[in-house]
DNA sequence: CCAATGTCAGCATAACTGACATCA
DNA sequence: CTGATGTCAGTTGTGCTGACATTG
């Protein structure tokens, strides 16, 4: 019942969740409370989530996004010319450069997760509460590494 | 009670978006069954899951890929150069030339349904078919246009 | 000496905008 | 003439690899 599976007809997650994102994205640039923020590349966004408190080396941060050292080094010069990150020398280690939220930086995440929130209430208003939930749920669901498990040869 | 929310905890439905269909990505590219074949960006991906059997023209798919018609064409002549799509022209119209999947591409979209039914039901047998379900009904669901009802200014 | 970090430089890819000829 | 399509050209953004000095 597989033979004729085919990626049109759409009926793949991949795509899916693509559109997923996509109307998120699309939300959030057309959400007057953000539109006039600077504009986050996926890959910031998702630096910006992975960074904690007490800040994180840009090595740290590129392992944890999943970017080389000099590609997280390159955006983090960019985040920073925008003043949404700091650069401060760590006190225990001379190397290490810690990326740290500014307070522009702050309220940007603040800002960002609140427009989030709001749309993943509108979108509650219109496939319902449970739906949400339920996605929510599935997807922070741990799921293991990726790939299936070999048994298929 | 949303006024301390922040990016970071990962708690938001963007993030997690992005992470599940990171997920599916890699499964793609580390599958056996898959890893050897031509390698897709997001895009492409896109571009050949919006193809229609009948053949459609490149302004028609940039439309429904959501990327200009120029960026459409360069990778329209990407995959022709792969010969995973034929170029012929439309009997109706001189204009256009219509995009349809060659002997190769029809292959390689099986090959990758294929792979994708098999990463959905991996995913099964680790969170539940309930979930993986769930999910799939959620995602599919007709979310309506992306940002919030105008009433919030 | 070896490993990790930050950083400079060059390159590839993929998207964009601008411009233009062709055809409905 | 207007609008849509395909296409050429230039530009920008983003990530990668290679190389190297500094520090642990």
């Amino acid at each position: 019942m597989a033979a004729d599976k085919t990626l049109h007809g759409a009926g793949n997650l991949g795509a899916l969740l693509v559109r997923a994102f996509r109307w998120f994205e699309e939300g959030l640039a057309t959400d007057p409370d953000t539109a006039h923020l600077p504009r986050l590349s996926g890959t910031q966004f998702m630096a910006l989530a992975s960074l904690d408190g007490d800040g994180t080396s840009i090595a740290e941060l590129a392992r944890r996004v999943g970017v080389t050292r000099q590609a997280m080094h390159q955006m983090v010069g960019e985040l920073d010319k925008a003043s949404l990150v700091d650069l401060v020398d760590s006190p225990s280690d001379r190397r290490i450069k810690l990326v740290k939220l500014s307070l522009l930086g702050r309220t940007l995440d603040q800002k960002a997760a609140a427009a989030l929130g709001d749309l993943e209430a509108e979108l509650a208003k219109r496939i319902g509460k449970g739906a949400v939930a339920d996605l929510r749920k599935h997807l922070a669901a741990d799921w293991g590494p990726p790939g299936k498990s070999r048994a298929k040869g």
